[in-house]
DNA sequence: CCTCATATGTAAATGCATTTACATTATATG
DNA sequence: CATATAATGTAAATGCATTTACATATGAGG
């Protein structure tokens, strides 16, 4: 007996190109890459431009906003929110401090060099999407 | 003078759910939450799951394929691709050994623990993106 | 008031994804 | 053949994303 190849039609696709998570992720990723390098020179990443922006979003009106709330408008971990905002805090583009009213939240605020950074940043990631989006395959 | 609120319309969006940019992200992480959730009991991951599926499809004719072939097909990082093969090797489901022809080039190949996983995998996958999909909505 | 379930946030660990730099081998060009 | 250029893969570092475990604080019920 000589080894053999193992049997294909293990899915229902033909190929996994034809897999609509295959091709959810591969577009994704780049994306993702894409809009990175767009922001590049403004040292932001896609996730760290899309928390700055949403705590922009969430204090428009003056709020107070917590970590959580981002949390929840995001639909994201919050250990995962967590480590965006340190590394934002870090870098001095918002600033946390805890809660007077619940000692355990932290109020999140952007910072006049924060809102500067999403102020540049913002006709950049809607030039990079408009393009991106609009012509709906594979860049 | 009092400090203002920044004003917000920067941007083009009503608010940030709106951006197709946005929604994509938020989506695509839900999906590769919830599959990695489905996969978690063999052991895989989406991306992992990914890898080994495209060596089991690009091996079906007993064909040799090399960590390169892998990351054409997908489109994605060599780096990405090596360390992501370096621990289905470590793990038991793929090996992977020089090549005969080109010694810069290793070549894959799916073990047989490697091609009862992916046997039991696709299953899964393909009824969690039937579900996942049909409702369009976020789920 | 006291206790307990819940909420907010972090530390540590793991894997995904990319960047930079590097070693080695192939290949094209002189 | 000799050398320059390109291709294949990895090590180390960084950030994204999640999981587990934990500390602290809140709020509800006794």
């Amino acid at each position: 007996m000589t080894a053999t190849a193992p049997p294909w039609p293990l899915s229902s696709f033909p190929g996994p190109q034809d897999s609509p998570g295959f091709t959810l992720w591969r577009d994704f990723t780049r994306w993702q890459r894409s809009l990175n390098a767009a922001l590049k020179p403004l040292d932001l990443t896609q996730p760290r431009f899309a928390v700055l922006a949403v705590c922009g979003w969430l204090t428009r009106d003056g709020r107070d906003i917590t970590q959580q709330d981002v949390v929840d408008f995001l639909g994201m971990d919050r250990m995962h929110i967590s480590q965006i905002a340190s590394r934002l805090d870090r870098d001095g583009l918002i600033l946390r401090r805890a809660s007077r009213t619940d000692l355990r939240a932290k109020v999140l605020r952007i910072t006049p060099a924060g809102h500067d950074t999403l102020a540049r940043a913002m006709p950049l990631v809607e030039t990079h999407d408009r393009a991106f989006f609009h012509r709906k395959g594979t860049p």
